[in-house]
DNA sequence: AGAGCCATGTAACCGGTTACATGATTAG
DNA sequence: CTAATCATGTAACCGGTTACATGGCTCT
């Protein structure tokens, strides 16, 4: 089994869906950790299908096309617990900006400032949307959020994990292009 | 292009290396923002070579085997340059521990504990790798560490970013665990 | 005797991305 | 009239991992 078919299962777990709405929850709601095109969800759920972990509800509609409303099975749900405290090997990120970092010694300057002055601004940007995100959460779901037990405890964790990332990340662009900037002041002096 | 040809490029700048000795830095020295094995490696070197983005020196050998000392030619440095500081994609990265977090509601307490135990630990240990790592540079280097062109200051930026991740990491790890304690605890009274 | 390092290369495989394909409905 | 949304599927491609292949030297 592959990483994304429990990414799936979990999305199923929550509420059924078709391949369709399990496409755009993956691009609106854990895009921060995980990302996957419809091209390879439709394999995915018929193999899953194939395999017992889910079934599906096929919905005639009039006025929209045709779709399978996928479920998990027991043996699927069973599949995701098992695999759930399973050992998760750390892996080592492929970072671009972090590239241009070992690199910048030999980049131009004012693009280089430039560039981590921008990554700054986009990721202070995700920093405020998932906080924001987290806000809603706890203002929507009230106590639940500190249910161990309730799925509006997993997003709230999980976003938590969002924000921390995006914040240490955007003090770090911040911190590199102030460095550049003092540097490039005092040479003008 | 791809990226990974840029990374060899960034290390070929640094010091000529042969393709065994660049599998080795990458290991040691960039793994914590990039990752590649000798099986991409030898290919991409081959590809450069014939693009004249890099040239080698045999290097022939008695006891060892022989190999091949590959440097970047001006081509090689002029085309790294211009990559620098073209924009970056902010890739999404794919994490199984926060995939993990957002199915929590459905696994095991204890064994979810301990997996976030062990991540908060692992991810202690590499920051203090790391930090350890950067404390030698500032006494190696000395200044040089905060001079824009010189390949020290790459290095001790990229470390920090190193840092600043781990340091994230490792806090809501511990964050997540004591959350799942403290309701554990609540139960058994 | 066997494991591990140095050193280079190829081949099979696999996960993921992008593009191709279809087609009705609705909003600008 | 055009673009976007809903909805499912396949095929080509590409980057990356793992395994196959070779072979001498050194250390335990």
């Amino acid at each position: 089994m592959t990483t994304l078919e429990y990414v799936l299962l979990g999305l199923l777990a929550r509420e059924p869906l078709s391949g369709y709405d399990l496409a755009q929850q993956i691009k609106t709601r854990v895009a921060f950790f995980w990302r996957a095109q419809h091209g390879q969800i439709y394999p995915a759920l018929a193999r899953m299908e194939r395999a017992g972990l889910v079934v599906y509800e096929f919905v005639a509609q009039a006025e929209r096309p045709n779709k399978k409303i996928y479920r998990p099975t027991e043996a699927g749900i069973a599949a995701l617990r098992a695999w759930l405290t399973t050992p998760v090997e750390i892996a080592p990120a492929r970072d671009e900006l972090v590239l241009r970092a070992y690199c910048i010694w030999l980049a131009d300057r004012a693009g280089t400032i430039a560039l981590f002055r921008e990554h700054e601004r986009l990721h202070r940007e995700r920093l405020a949307l998932y906080e924001r995100n987290q806000g809603w959460m706890a203002r929507e779901w009230g106590e639940r959020v500190h249910d161990p037990n309730s799925p509006h405890f997993a997003s709230y964790i999980a976003i938590e994990r969002g924000i921390g990332s995006e914040r240490a990340y955007a003090e770090w662009c911040g911190w590199v292009a102030a460095q550049l900037e003092q540097t490039a002041a005092a040479n003008e002096r």
